[in-house]
RNA sequence: GCCCAGAUGGCGGAAUCGGUAGACGCGUUGGUCUCAAACACCAAUACCGCAAGGUGUGCCGGUUCGAUCCCGGCUCUGGGUACCA
C-alpha cells in the first residue's frame, strides 16, 4: 500500500500554497464576503504553545468551510507587537525591543506555517510599525477633536461645541481657559484622575490590568495616585455599549460579564443641605424608598467636599484619617474590610424628614462612583449597618417584619412601614407630604422618585460603573502620542504629518528626574514652522515645543486592527470607503474570554466612535464571538528540603494543609520541603529523570535525590495555565514533526468542546493518526495503486456519504468539531467495509475533510484527478446534502413496556401509530411482558418510540 | 457575598426536538500475526449477577406513558466580580 507520508505531503503543499498565492484574498463585489478573525497574538519569547492553535484551527476550519461554500473569506493574521515583556527584555539587555519583537514574530510565523492555516499573510499587520500606528494616532486625534453629544447620542466634531459655547456667550478669552473647558468634553482628554499607579513597573494601569489589587503582569502592588493622564471617555458610550449586547451573538456569560462591568444602575440623586454652612452636596441612591431610615451621611475620603464640610474641632481627626486612607494600597483596601471612618463635625439635613444627621467620612464610600457621597440606611444596607454598629448610630427599620437586631435587611421585597413614623417627621412641600406606608418597596421607590422630581429635591439618575479608560503609560515600547505642548497647552501635531515615529533612546528606563523613558529621547520636540520633529535643544516655547513623553497603552493598537486588515496597505486612510463597505465587520471572532472586560470593551467603544465618524460601517465590530477554552499544562514539581540541595520524592512527603495560607505544605521527617517547578522535558509520566533535571538548570547541578522504595523519584503535578514561568509549555512543533499538521489539527479539535478549558494530554493522539492512515487507505490498493473509479456507487455508500455531509455541515455551523471527527471515523469504517471506490463518493469525501485536514485533502484531490473544476481543494464546492439517500423503508425502534425499553423492532417507515401498536401487541417477544398484565395505555410516535403501559 | 457555567464509565467526552444513555477516541483484557517485541488487525469492555434479571447521567422531590434533557429545593466544582450605595 502507498504509505501516508505526511512529511512529504505537508511540505509539498506548503510550498504550493505559497507559490500559487492560494490564500490571497481580493475584494470582489460579485461574491458574498465572510470575515473570520482570530484575536492576534502577542509574540512572546516562549513561542507558540499548543493552546494558541486551538482557536486558530477552529476558525481556520470555519473559514475553509465558508470558502468552499463560495464565500469570499477574509482570514487575516497579525501581531499585537507592543508590550511589556519586550520592554523589560530591552531594559535588561539594552537591545531595542523591536529586535526581540521581530525575532519572536519570525519564530511565531515559522510555527504557524507548519500547521497549514489559510491566512492571507499579505494583509499582516504589526501594531508597532509606523504605517500601522499612523492610524492609531489618527484615531486618537479624532477622539481629541470630538465630544459626545447627549442629544444625538453620538460623537460630534468639537467645533460644534465651540460654536455653541460662543452662541451661549460662555467661550473664554484665554487659550488656556479654552483648552481647560474643552478638556471636559473631548473624547480623548487630559484629566487629573485617581490612577492605579504601579511603582515597580513605573507606570499607570487601566482597571482591567489590575487583578486583586496587583498588576496583571508581574503581580506588583498597585496604589492610588492622583496624576494628569490622557483618558478616553468610554463612559459616554455606556448605554450604547449595553444596548449593543442585545444585537450580537456572544455567549451569555461574556455578555453578562460586560453588563456587570458597565454596571448600569437606575437611581435617584437628592440634594442635601449642610446645617449652618453654605454648602450642599448630592447623594445617589437606588433605594429612594429608604429616605425615612437615613441616620447619617458618608463622604468618600477623596471627595472635595471633605475639606469644605469639616469643622475646626474635627479638622485634626479628619486629616489623620485621610492620611491613613492614602497610606493604604488598593490591595489592602480590598482584602481588609474592617470598618473605619471619622466624624466630620457637620450635619446634613434630610429633605424628606427634616432630620439633621451627622456627616461621616469613610473609605467604604468610593469617590469614583455616583457622587462620592451617600445617605446611610443601616437597617437596609449591610455596609451602613456595620458602620452604624461600630459608631453606635441609630438603626431605623422600614420594612414590615424586618428584624434588624442582628443584620440588615437588604432584600428589595416587602411592605414599607415607618415612612413616616409621624407627621412631624415629614416635611411639607407645596402642601404635599411623602408617605410610603403600605406600599411595596418597588412602588415606594417609584413614588419617592416622583416626589423628589415634583418638588425639585433632586433628580432621577442613571449611573454606570464603567470608568473612563486611562490612556497613557509611562513606558517606551508603545505608540507615541502625536501631541506637543505649546506653552503648556496640549496641541495636536497636524494630521498630514502623521505618523509621529517612536524616537530612538539610549536607555529604556525612566530618566533620573523621573520622566518617562521618552524623556531620554534627544530628538523629541515639534517644530511648528518646519512641521517636523527636531532636537529638544531647539525648544523656544514659541514655534518649537516639547512633545508628549507618555506612550499609549496596549489596548490602543488592538482596538481597531480588524478594520486595518480590510485595507492594510492604504496610506491615505485607515480603510478606503470601498473596502469598508465591502467587508463591513467581523462575522466570526475567535479568542479567549479573558478579554471580556478589556479588549472586547475597548474595541467596541473604539468601533462605535469610528462608526459615528462614518469610517466603520457597523455599530458592532464582532457579530459572533466564540471563546475557545484554555489548554492547560501539567506542571511538575520537585520538593527541595529547606536550606539544602536535597529533593524528596513526592510519595515520601507528608502533606499538611495550611489554613491560614490556604495551601498545602510538605514535610519530610518534619523538615519542610518547598515545591519547585521542574521542566516537563525532565519528566516522563509521574517520574523524574534526575539526570535530565541536573542538566536542565545550573541550580540543580548539585541536586541530591531521596527516592522511593522502587528507586523512583515521583513528582507532584498540577493542572495550570500554560506559561513559560511554570515550565509546563508544550509546543506544537514536536507533534507536527511526529504526526503531521493534519493530525495535530484533528486532535486539537477532538480534545473536547472548543469553548471548554482542558488539560493537554497526548494520550489520544494516536487514535487521530490511525484514523488518517485509514482514511488514506480508502484510496489505495495493496500495490499502491489508486482504487478510485467511475463506477456507480452503492446505495449504502451514498447513504454513508450523505449522513456524513449532514452531520459535518451541522457541526461546523455549531462549532461542534469534536463530534464531527467521530462521524468521519465511522464513515471511513463503513466505506472501507463497503469497498467504496466510486469517484462519486470519494471526491465529495475529500472535499468534506478539507477544512479539517487540508494537506491530505489536497494530496488526494490531486491524486484522484478530481473532476470538479477547482485546482485546489480549498475551492472545491462543499458537497450538497440530499435527504433522499437517507430515506429508509423501515425504522428500528426501541419497544418500551411501562417506559422501560425491552427490545427493538423494525417498523415500516410509513407506519401509523395504530399499526405500530398492533405490530408490537402481536409480536412474540411482547407476550412475556403482556402475560398476566392489563394494558393501561398504548403510545406510539412514528420514528420515535412505542410504549405499552401495563399493570 | 453576588453573577455565570458545569457535574454522564477507569479517562476525554457523545446523545443537536422529552423517546433504545455511554457515539468516537484513549486505556484495559483476550486473540491473530511474529523466534520475540513493536506496529497492525479482530473481539470484549457502565455497574452488580453464572444466568434470568436488577441498578445506573452529583443529591432530594415534582411534572410525564416516558426525564441526562423540563420544574422546585440542595451539594460540589470551575470561571467572573467584589465595599458600585
Amino acid at each position: 500500500m502507498k504509505e501516508y507520508n505526511f512529511r512529504e505531503i505537508e511540505k509539498k503543499w506548503h510550498q504550493r500554497w505559497v507559490e500559487s498565492k492560494t490564500y490571497r484574498v481580493v475584494e470582489d463585489e460579485t461574491r458574498k464576503k465572510f470575515y473570520v478573525l482570530n484575536m492576534f497574538p502577542y509574540p512572546s519569547g516562549a513561542g507558540l504553545h499548543v493552546g494558541h492553535p486551538l482557536g486558530y484551527i477552529a476558525s481556520d476550519i470555519y473559514a475553509r468551510y465558508k470558502r468552499q461554500q463560495g464565500y469570499n473569506v477574509l482570514n487575516p493574521m497579525g501581531y499585537d507587537a507592543y508590550g511589556l515583556p519586550a520592554e523589560q527584555h530591552a531594559i535588561k539587555t539594552g537591545q531595542h525591543p523591536e529586535i526581540s519583537t521581530f525575532a519572536n514574530i519570525d519564530h511565531y510565523r515559522e510555527q504557524l506555517d507548519k500547521i497549514g492555516f489559510s491566512f492571507d499573510w499579505s494583509r499582516e499587520v504589526r501594531t508597532c510599525t509606523p504605517d500601522y500606528y499612523h492610524w492609531t494616532q489618527w484615531a486618537f486625534q479624532k477622539m481629541f477633536n470630538s465630544y459626545y453629544d447627549e442629544e444625538l447620542q453620538k460623537a460630534q466634531p468639537i467645533e460644534r461645541l465651540i460654536e455653541r459655547f460662543k452662541a451661549e456667550g460662555c467661550w473664554p478669552e484665554s487659550e488656556q481657559e479654552q483648552s481647560d473647558l474643552l478638556m471636559n468634553y473631548r473624547l480623548a482628554f487630559m484629566g487629573e484622575t485617581m490612577v492605579n499607579w504601579c511603582p515597580q513597573l513605573g507606570t499607570v494601569l487601566a482597571n482591567d490590568e489590575v487583578v486583586n489589587g496587583v498588576s496583571e503582569r508581574g503581580g506588583y502592588p498597585v496604589e492610588q495616585k492622583k496624576m494628569r493622564q490622557w483618558c478616553l471617555r468610554v463612559s459616554a458610550y455606556s448605554q450604547r455599549l449595553l444596548d449593543g449586547l442585545d444585537t450580537i451573538e456572544w455567549s451569555d456569560s461574556i455578555k453578562e460579564t460586560q453588563r456587570n462591568w458597565i454596571g448600569r444602575s437606575e437611581g435617584t440623586e437628592v440634594e442635601i443641605k449642610v446645617e449652618g454652612q453654605d454648602v450642599d452636596f448630592t447623594i445617589f441612591t437606588t433605594r429612594a424608598d429608604t429616605m425615612f431610615g437615613v441616620t447619617f451621611f458618608v463622604l468618600a475620603p477623596e471627595s472635595e467636599l471633605v475639606n469644605k464640610v469639616t469643622t475646626a474641632e474635627q479638622r485634626q481627626g479628619v486629616d489623620e484619617y485621610i492620611k491613613y486612607v492614602k497610606s493604604r494600597t488598593e490591595r489592602e483596601r480590598m482584602i481588609d474590610h474592617t470598618v473605619t471612618g471619622v466624624f466630620s463635625g457637620a450635619y446634613g439635613i434630610n429633605p424628606i424628614t427634616g432630620d439633621k444627621c451627622p456627616i461621616y467620612i469613610a473609605e467604604y464610600v468610593l469617590a469614583g462612583y455616583g457622587t462620592g457621597a451617600i445617605m446611610a440606611v443601616p437597617a437596609h444596607d449591610s455596609r451602613d449597618y456595620a458602620f452604624a454598629k461600630h459608631f453606635n448610630l441609630p438603626i431605623v427599620p422600614l420594612v414590615e417584619g424586618a428584624d434588624v437586631s442582628e443584620e440588615s435587611y437588604d432584600a428589595k421585597e416587602g411592605i414599607v412601614t415607618n415612612s413616616p413614623v409621624s407627621e412631624e417627621k415629614s416635611v411639607l412641600y407645596d402642601g404635599e407630604r411623602l408617605c410610603l406606608n403600605g406600599l411595596t418597596i418597588k412602588e415606594a421607590i417609584a413614588e419617592t422618585k416622583r416626589f423628589v422630581k415634583a418638588h425639585k429635591l433632586g433628580r432621577v439618575k442613571v449611573n454606570y460603573r464603567l470608568r473612563d479608560a486611562i490612556f497613557s503609560r509611562q513606558r517606551y515600547w508603545g505608540e507615541p502620542f502625536p501631541v506637543y505642548y505649546k506653552k503648556g497647552i496640549p496641541t495636536m501635531i497636524p494630521e498630514d504629518c502623521l505618523p509621529v515615529e517612536l524616537p530612538a533612546v539610549e536607555k529604556f528606563l525612566p530618566t533620573e528626574t523621573g520622566e518617562p523613558p521618552l524623556g531620554n529621547a534627544q530628538i523629541w520636540a515639534w517644530d511648528e514652522q518646519n512641521r517636523k520633529v527636531v532636537d529638544k535643544s531647539l525648544i523656544d516655547e514659541q514655534t518649537v515645543s516639547p512633545i508628549e513623553l507618555y506612550t499609549m497603552p496596549g489596548f490602543a493598537g488592538s482596538s481597531a486592527y480588524y478594520l486595518r486588515y480590510m485595507d492594510p496597505k492604504n496610506t491615505e486612510a485607515l480603510i478606503s470607503e470601498k473596502n469598508a463597505n465591502y467587508w463591513q465587520n467581523v462575522d466570526l471572532y475567535v479568542g479567549g474570554s479573558e478579554h471580556a472586560t478589556g479588549h472586547l470593551i475597548y474595541s467596541r467603544f473604539w468601533n462605535k466612535f469610528l462608526f459615528d465618524l462614518g469610517v466603520s460601517k457597523k455599530e458592532e465590530p464582532f457579530q459572533k464571538l466564540i471563546n475557545q477554552g484554555m489548554i492547560q499544562g501539567w506542571s511538575s514539581f520537585v520538593y527541595r528540603l529547606q536550606g539544602t540541595q536535597t529533593y524528596v520524592s513526592y510519595d515520601l512527603l507528608e502533606v499538611r494543609y495550611d489554613n491560614a495560607a490556604k495551601k498545602n505544605r510538605y514535610f519530610y521527617n518534619d523538615v519542610e520541603a518547598d515545591p519547585i517547578y521542574a521542566d516537563i522535558s525532565t519528566v516522563s509520566g509521574n517520574q523524574l529523570d534526575t539526570e535530565k533535571l541536573r542538566q536542565w538548570m545550573p541550580e540543580f547541578e548539585e541536586a541530591e535525590f531521596v527516592l522511593n522504595q522502587q528507586g523512583q523519584y515521583i513528582i507532584g503535578q498540577a493542572i495550570e495555565k500554560m506559561s513559560k514561568s511554570k515550565y509546563n509549555v508544550v509546543n506544537p512543533d514536536d507533534i507536527c514533526e511526529n504526526y503531521g499538521a493534519d493530525t495535530l489539527r484533528l486532535y486539537e479539535m477532538f480534545l473536547g468542546p472548543i469553548e471548554q478549558s482542558k488539560p493537554w494530554d497526548v494520550a489520544g493522539i494516536d487514535g487521530c493518526f490511525r484514523f488518517l492512515k485509514k482514511f488514506w487507505a480508502l484510496f489505495w490498493d495493496k500495490e499502491g495503486m489508486l482504487t478510485v473509479d467511475d463506477s456507480e456507487p452503492s446505495a449504502d455508500s451514498m447513504k454513508t456519504l450523505h449522513k456524513l455531509i449532514k452531520k459535518v455541515s451541522a457541526d461546523i455551523e455549531a462549532f461542534s468539531y469534536n463530534t464531527s471527527i467521530p462521524a468521519f471515523m465511522v464513515a471511513t469504517g463503513e466505506l472501507s467495509q463497503q469497498k467504496a471506490h466510486s469517484r462519486k463518493v470519494l471526491e465529495p469525501l475529500v472535499a468534506l475533510i478539507a477544512p479539517f485536514c487540508p494537506h491530505i485533502a489536497e494530496e488526494l484531490w490531486e491524486a484522484i484527478g478530481a473532476t470538479a473544476k477547482s485546482e485546489s481543494v480549498c475551492d472545491a464546492e462543499w458537497p450538497a446534502f440530499d435527504e433522499k439517500y437517507l430515506v429508509e423503508s423501515s425504522v428500528t425502534l426501541g419497544v418500551q413496556f411501562s417506559g422501560k425499553v425491552r427490545f427493538s423492532m423494525a417498523f415500516p417507515a410509513d407506519a401509523t401509530p395504530q399499526q405500530m401498536i398492533d405490530q408490537v401487541m402481536q409480536a412474540e417477544e411482547s407476550q412475556r411482558y403482556l402475560k398476566d398484565k392489563t394494558v393501561v395505555k398504548q403510545i406510539a410516535v412514528p420514528g420515535r418510540i412505542v410504549n405499552i403501559v401495563v399493570k
